[in-house]
DNA sequence: CTTTAGCACTCGGGGAGTATGAGTGCTAAA
DNA sequence: TTTAGCACTCATACTCCCCGAGTGCTAAAG
């Protein structure tokens, strides 16, 4: 059954009127908030129905009402109008954003916390690649006769190096037959194709090498597993305590050791999101989580190019400002969407003038 | 005036018991805990002495008393028992230690968060140059016609990478070229002595060239910034709701905000490790900042290498289990050093056999 | 001079009782 | 269907009071 205009007036008074101030609220009030011409009597009886079909919860008997996680999703779903950031808004996120181009972990682990400032509330971003990676090349640059750099680059086009000292002498010849040999043997494997057998084989095509083979490769061993299962960057956990529903410090602390510590389930929660291709929101008993059944969660998700996706998600209390925080998120999330689609070098000149 | 053999154990006695539960110690409990054979009247005697000489506090008149500043001063500088780890502890933390060998900053981070889990107090680790930073080397790797590699060494033996693409076609003459250049020109500069006159001479040697001279130095410029003031970890601020000195949330965020959102303070903080070279205990007043003034921090420092110094702490309530966290912290420190001290590599063999 | 026993005193914490007021549900009239 | 009126509920804040841990002081004992 559809609920009536002016309950749905109310209802969204409710919760606008909730989110503000995190106090219940009351027949009285409503009548004004609501702008609606009539009597608190008439908002009463609307709130018992509301109240009846579960939209709206009362603390205890003689207080007013506030949203329950049904009402919230109703809200969300139909009557939250989308907010339009303001200039200032999208500016400063703007520069925010093209601030540096790091590396792909540090960029993703900013954006977190560029969002938890946003919004005042935590927040947390991890990419996650929906495909195996493989290195595409290897380079070894001999800097001195007893080390050397040795550069991979995935196929996703991320980059990474380690220098390796030696006890012994190395000439360039020798570096430039492992470079051959480690990108006939090793190119375009993923990671548990690169078995030890492989490494064994061509290690003996090396000859005597001091094992250097296998080292390289363990260290792109390495680069691949940390890209595959990134970590996720939590950001701004401290801004759940500026929200009364955790002045219990228990509760505030049982969440932000789940934040902070429990990745592996902030992992999961994420997963939802790499599904479509908007926003989404999690009100409270949504949430898979136990740690966050009396909390929402907003996610968006990014594109990081070639396959990869990343999340960028918000969590607070069930009282969250689901609309400007829902827009914020998906400015971000378009804008880094943008970002790692456009080459890591803009065409133009990065500095004032050119010869 | 010296203490009496008596009243320092006295004031032991109330150091280590408050340290251990956070209430106040009375005169009765503590005629047990010293195993002195007077009467809890002698003590109450003592006790006021103590009191009037700034090392005890009484919260109310009728409770019993708490270690002042000045008295957990007098207790870290004399009354304190070296601990030592129990074997598990420096199992746990040597384990901990050897885990990886990633990049610098990301080992700082990761010991940052082992301290404070092996404490159970908030633990920040920074890194810090004490000398300026210049460019050893540079390499370019083409990768394709549209794309390179940029690799740059620091005379810290640090490498870092950025993959560029480019609008237009290069050969891989061209990037020899250039690679020549860049590294007759620019290496063993400081940051300052990068001026972009130097910059625009070299690009004009290398004639056209779609600026990336510019480029690369620039990316070589972020680097040396981001070694030179690199930035502090800080893990686990949520400990400090453990705490019963800090149930009043205010108080918490306070804290926790300083510690996660003001690094250029928590930098200030550090300073004092630099100079000597053992742990480094500040007592609430003492730290400058006034955040942290009713509050504790223990200071370890690491050495690097090639002249760079590391700090790694503890921050915690003034009641805080000193001795523990001392010994846990310089044994940290003395392994960062090892670490950072070795080659990149053992000369062990990483894996099982070798041919 | 130091230690001890005794005793009156202080003060924070906790529990019971009470006033307050916001907000409700219900009823009866418009 | 809406409104006014009214009795009722219940969380919050406040006061009052008791309890007990712990103190400081005094006077006697070692």
């Amino acid at each position: 059954m559809e609920l009536s205009e002016r309950k749905k007036k109310i209802l969204r008074a409710v919760v606008e009127s909730y989110i503000q101030t995190a106090e219940p609220v009351g027949s009285k009030a409503l009548a004004e908030l609501t702008g609606l011409k009539v009597s608190s009597a008439t908002i009463r009886n609307d709130l018992a129905d509301l109240t009846e079909q579960g939209y709206l919860e009362q603390p205890h008997t003689s207080a007013g009402r506030i949203p329950s996680p049904k009402g919230y999703r109703l809200y969300v779903n139909e009557l939250m109008e989308e907010q339009r950031l303001s200039l200032e808004e999208t500016k400063q996120i703007n520069e925010a954003l093209h601030l540096k181009m790091q590396e792909l972990d540090k960029v993703i682990g900013q954006a977190g916390r560029m969002v938890s400032q946003l919004t005042n509330y935590p927040a947390f971003a991890l990419a996650e690649g929906s495909r195996r990676l493989t290195i595409k090349r290897f380079d070894l640059i001999l800097v001195d006769s007893a080390s050397f750099i040795a550069v991979v680059m995935t196929d996703s086009s991320v980059v990474k190096n380690k220098l390796f000292r030696l006890p012994a002498d190395l000439s360039e010849p020798q570096l430039q037959l492992l470079t051959t040999l480690l990108n006939t043997a090793f190119v375009g494997k993923t990671l548990d194709q690169l078995t030890p057998e492989l490494m064994r084989v061509a290690e003996h095509a090396a000859g005597s090498s001091y094992g250097l083979i296998s080292l390289v490769v363990s260290f792109a061993m390495e680069v691949l597993e940390a890209l595959e299962n990134s970590p996720v960057y939590t950001a701004g956990t401290s801004h759940i305590l500026d929200h009364p529903e955790y002045q219990d410090v228990g509760k505030a602390q049982k969440l932000m050791s789940y934040l902070t510590e429990d990745h592996a389930l902030a992992q999961a929660l994420a997963l939802p999101a790499l599904e479509g291709d908007d926003t989404k929101i999690l009100i409270g008993p949504e949430n898979v989580a136990d740690e966050l059944k009396d909390t929402s969660v907003v996610l968006a998700s990014y594109d990081i190019g070639d396959g990869m996706k990343g999340v960028i998600g918000v969590v607070g209390p069930t009282r969250m400002d689901y609309a400007k925080v829902a827009a914020k998120l998906s400015y971000v999330a378009d804008g880094l969407s943008k970002l790692f689609g456009q080459p890591e070098l803009p065409p133009a000149a990065p500095e004032k003038e050119e010869e």
